[in-house]
RNA sequence: GGACGUAUAGCUCAGUUGGUUAGAGUACAUCGUUGACAUCGAUGGGGUCACUGGUUCGAAUCCAGUUACGUCCACCA
């Protein structure tokens, strides 16, 4: 090594040291803890995590959304805002619940044999266990977050904010408690919101009964894919219009087996066109029927228990479960003569989401949310101030369709684990039971309720809390600003309120997007962050969603193992274009192995040599002591040095406007390109003859000052995508101690005066030969070690210039021993190969055994190529319509391209006669 | 039943407001151990841009329709 201060590095990196180091130090020296007291003058930038979810582990589709998320935030920190990226975990009422129920089960007990308490003792167990693994793997990502700042959905803070919330909802008669039809899963027990239900396509029937008239005239038929709901039937609807039953509105039917009366009723909601154009009433079992009801003034009769099975109005069914009790009526009826047919049916069915059965609605007694006036105040942040910003958007309509478009949101669940609903009842009202119609208070705490209560009721009367909690995602609405101290005036919402992005996948748009919206408006009277940035999710190799239901779950640990954080993240990174878009992860599920994030591993390995050549050859110094005092007209610059300082600004450029475009993927591909191919195959490949001392001191000390300004530079602009091989690296490279991180430092300005597009159209030219004269030495089966001698001809004033200055890079890159420029070819032997860039001809003078077919081959086919280009072109510029209507610069560069082409088809042609 | 997305090299994907010779990575083939890197370098082969029609001097790009895959929303018994 020709530096003995710089330290000696291995020819590979080794991400899983070097990663764990930084993420320890990191996090041990608080390095991303914010301050919101900090720079007053600098703008913020904040994101909140998405809380994952205590169910487990991180998945491939966390790995993506916090790559996403931590490149933003550690670039704007860079950027020198104030930053503060705040991370945590959400309870998940009903997943959570869920996984303990089916603990139990295995076990052999229920949560009943636990109780309460003792249920919530082991669910908080699990949330230690679970969200311990998802913290830790959120630092194997390397997420730059204040750890200081973490939260929880069901914390002290955030409970408190739950219940104010609540609390003040209610106030504001906005929440309420009443009977209405709700999905209900006879599995978890629980009522459960129109968002959890998931409709699934069945195979099943359409049964269809004869329902007689009661006064003997006829019947009419009706038909059903649930054949025990007509145990709660009060009804059948026609349409008023429809000509063939309109006689019999008013009329009254007998409803087989239980014998009871029902009216028939006209009702717009039928469509005629349908089976028989008649329809049994449910109102207490069906959604159309509760509406059908409530219109018509019809009994709400229910059928069911809690847990599926019938209830007494099933008569002689009662106690039977739901499907068995669906078998049982179709018999009944069948023996009574009444069923008419049975048809195979494929229709959806709405599921549970959690429990995996269908979904029964059912009438009960719930809290719910007023919609509305939430809603409202949303939509007019969007119409009005485009607030928050969609990206991509598309997803603005999704989301804007859906505000509009809203029922009341039923919050309570009849779950144990969750925030409990902070309302009291007052039993001894109605003999210590909770009824339908007990009276409540609702309150932050017991002892106001038990105030509140007494002042109401008496001293004497008793209470007892509802046992229900709140839907999950009722605490998830508040997270944005809860986090940050809400509801108390907390220096944190002062400054980091509202927050800068949100990043999420699609599908929690409604779930959770438009919750916050709805729920920020409300309490804060904004909108809870500016930007909605929302990308696609990730697929497995088949293309396939990866889900725990199908097993296609890829874990981002195994890939972090075998290829580091930095190579996973900046896959993911990379795969996503523009923005929104599903990508696919590579993935060879027999050995583990993925062919673009071994990419990314290749692109951080090569990162790290060019770091450590470029360190050895620095003399010890470190970019600060070299010094950069260059400026676009130093004269010491050479061509090569132009061109590099221009790619790497306008890189600078590219990258910023990319990453603040939301169009991260573009940022890194952009970033992969500058490093490998301009800095490495390129820049250092011509710095090497230099810093060998073939030149003058000058150009070495020049040539090094470039080196490490731009490897610096490159460091700079790459760790937000790859933050722990460059917070490695620049370490080395700045000899910096371990209280200084890259991680703070600024990002690299943009500096316009360095791009010269032109130059760099000059130094394409040179690599242009460069390249045509590789090829025709691989053409010839010259070894790639063997110096040639070559000739470079251009009649071209200009292209000489160019070509006399890029001399020693084709000699050097292109191993010409010797190398003369000439003006004409009659200079070159006969026996040559020859290529054309542009309008300069390459030749490579061939001695001794010439396989002149092999030569003679190779001209035909590059003359090929350049007059079809020709023939085309000049069919172009022949039509009239072209010449007539296309924009001037246009028929200018067709011309140019067409003189270029005849001037490298006569070389070809030349070249050809000649042999 | 609505709405949306995608279709380009064997595979994963780019391709800006239409401008002619459609690009990367990967895989493949040939050559290569000169003092950063074989997790590398050089070179090469490989595409009727899903299909049909239209607009235009000119279409991967714009329009209409068709097909395939995927997603979301929806109360049809």
């Amino acid at each position: 090594m020709t530096n003995p201060a710089a330290p000696a590095l291995p020819s590979q990196y080794e991400p899983k040291a070097a990663e764990a180091r930084w993420q320890t130090l990191w996090e041990q020296n608080q390095v991303f803890r914010a301050n919101p007291d900090l720079n007053p003058d600098a703008p913020s930038y904040c994101i909140v995590i998405p809380p994952p979810n205590v169910t487990g582990s991180l998945h491939m589709g966390h790995a993506f959304n916090s790559a996403l998320i931590d490149t933003l935030v550690r670039y704007h920190r860079m950027q020198g805002k104030n930053t503060l990226c705040l991370p945590g975990t959400d309870h998940a009422s009903i997943a959570v619940q869920t996984i303990l129920d089916r603990q139990l089960r295995e076990e052999g007990k229920t949560k009943d044999d636990l109780g309460r308490e003792a249920f919530l003792e082991r669910a908080w167990q699990w949330k230690e266990q679970s969200g311990g693994t998802i913290v830790n793997q959120l630092r194997r990502l390397g997420m730059s977050v204040d750890w200081t700042r973490e939260r929880f959905t069901m914390d002290e803070g955030l409970s408190q904010a739950v219940l104010e919330a609540f609390v003040q909802l209610y106030d504001q008669g906005l929440i309420y408690r009443g009977q209405y039809l709700v999905n209900w899963c006879p599995a978890s027990q629980s009522a459960v919101s129109d968002l959890e239900v998931e409709p699934k396509e069945v195979d099943g029937h359409l049964w269809h009964f004869r329902y007689p008239l009661s006064d003997g005239s006829g019947s009419v038929e009706v038909a059903t894919t649930r054949p025990e709901t007509m145990l709660g039937d009060t009804a059948v609807a026609v349409n008023p219009a429809d000509d063939r039953y309109r006689h019999l509105i008013g009329k009254t039917l007998t409803l087989p087996i239980l014998g009871r009366e029902i009216p028939v009723i006209g009702d717009e909601f039928v469509d005629m066109a349908f089976g028989t154009g008649c329809v049994k009433v449910t109102p207490a079992h069906d959604p159309n029927d509760f509406e059908m009801g409530n219109r018509h003034g019809l009994p709400f009769i229910n059928i069911l228990h809690k847990d599926g099975t019938l209830n007494e109005n099933g008569g002689e069914f009662a106690g039977l479960d739901r499907f068995v009790a669906r078998k049982a009526v179709i018999e009944r009826l069948q023996a009574d003569g009444v069923l008419i047919k049975t048809e195979d049916y494929r229709h959806t069915v709405p599921y549970s989401d959690r429990g995996k059965v269908p979904v029964e609605p059912l009438i009960s007694t719930q809290w719910f949310v007023k919609i509305d006036p939430l809603a409202e105040k949303a939509l007019k942040f969007l119409d009005e101030q485009n607030s928050p910003r969609v990206v991509p958007d598309r997803w603005r309509k999704v989301y804007r369709d859906w505000l509009a478009n809203l029922r009341d949101w039923c919050i309570s669940r009849q779950l144990w684990w969750g925030h409990q609903i902070p309302a009291w009842y007052a039993v001894s009202e109605t003999g210590g039971e909770i009824l339908d119609h007990t009276p409540f208070v609702v309150a932050r705490t017991e002892a106001e309720a038990w105030e509140q209560a007494k002042a109401k009721y008496g001293d004497t009367v008793q209470l007892e809390r509802d046992p229900d909690v709140l839907d999950t995602w009722f605490s998830s609405g508040l997270w944005p600003f809860s986090t940050l101290g809400w509801p108390q005036s907390t220096a944190d919402l002062d400054r980091y309120y509202p927050s800068s992005t949100l990043v999420t996948g699609f599908d929690i748009i409604f779930f959770w997007v438009a919750r916050m919206t709805l729920m920020a408006g409300h309490f804060t009277d904004r909108m809870p962050f500016q930007d909605v940035y929302i990308h696609g999710l990730v697929r497995d190799e088949n293309n396939k969603k990866m889900s725990k239901s199908a097993n296609n779950g890829i874990n981002p640990l195994l890939l972090i193992e075998k290829y580091g954080t930095d190579a996973l993240r900046y896959t993911l990174i990379r795969e996503v274009a523009g923005a929104g878009q599903d990508i696919r992860l590579e993935y060879d599920r027999k050995t583990d192995e993925s062919g673009s994030v071994e990419a990314s591993r290749n692109f951080a390995n090569k990162l790290w040599n060019a770091s450590r050549f470029v360190m050895m050859n620095l003399e010890g110094k470190t970019p600060a002591q070299l010094g950069f005092d260059l400026t676009p007209d130093s004269p010491n610059l050479e061509l090569c040095d132009r061109w590099i300082l221009s790619r790497y600004h306008q890189v600078i450029t590219q990258t910023s406007d990319h990453i603040e475009a939301y169009g991260l993927g573009e940022a890194a591909k952009g970033l992969y390109e500058f490093i490998w191919g301009d800095f490495c195959d390129w820049y250092i490949e011509l710095a090497k003859s230099r810093l060998y001392g073939e030149g003058d001191a000058g150009s070495k000390t020049t040539v090094q000052q470039i080196l490490a300004h731009i490897l610096e530079g490159i460091h700079k602009l790459l760790h937000p995508f790859m933050p722990h091989i460059t917070e490695e690296v620049w370490h080395s490279l700045t000899q910096s101690d371990e209280q200084t991180y890259l991680a703070l430092q600024s990002y690299p300005d943009r500096h316009d005066a360095w791009i010269n597009p032109e130059l760099e159209q000059d130094f394409e030219l040179v690599i242009g030969v460069i390249r045509v004269l590789r090829n025709l030495r691989a053409e010839a089966g010259v070894k790639p070690g063997v110096k040639v001698t070559a000739l470079v001809q251009s009649g071209n004033d200009r292209e000489q210039q160019i070509l006399t200055t890029g001399m020693p890079y084709i000699q050097a890159l292109a191993k010409a021993g010797t190398l003369t420029l000439v003006q004409s070819a009659d200079e070159a032997p006969r026996k040559s190969l020859a290529g054309v860039v542009g309008t300069v001809q390459v030749l490579l003078p061939l001695e001794g055994v010439v396989d002149l077919e092999a030569l003679v081959k190779k001209l035909e086919k590059d003359l090929g190529k350049v007059e079809k280009d020709l023939k085309s072109l000049q069919g172009r510029l022949k039509n009239p319509g072209f010449v007539n209507k296309a924009p001037q610069e246009v028929i200018d560069g067709a011309k140019a391209a067409l003189s270029e082409a005849e001037t490298q088809a006569q070389i070809l042609r030349d070249r050809l006669a000649i042999l």
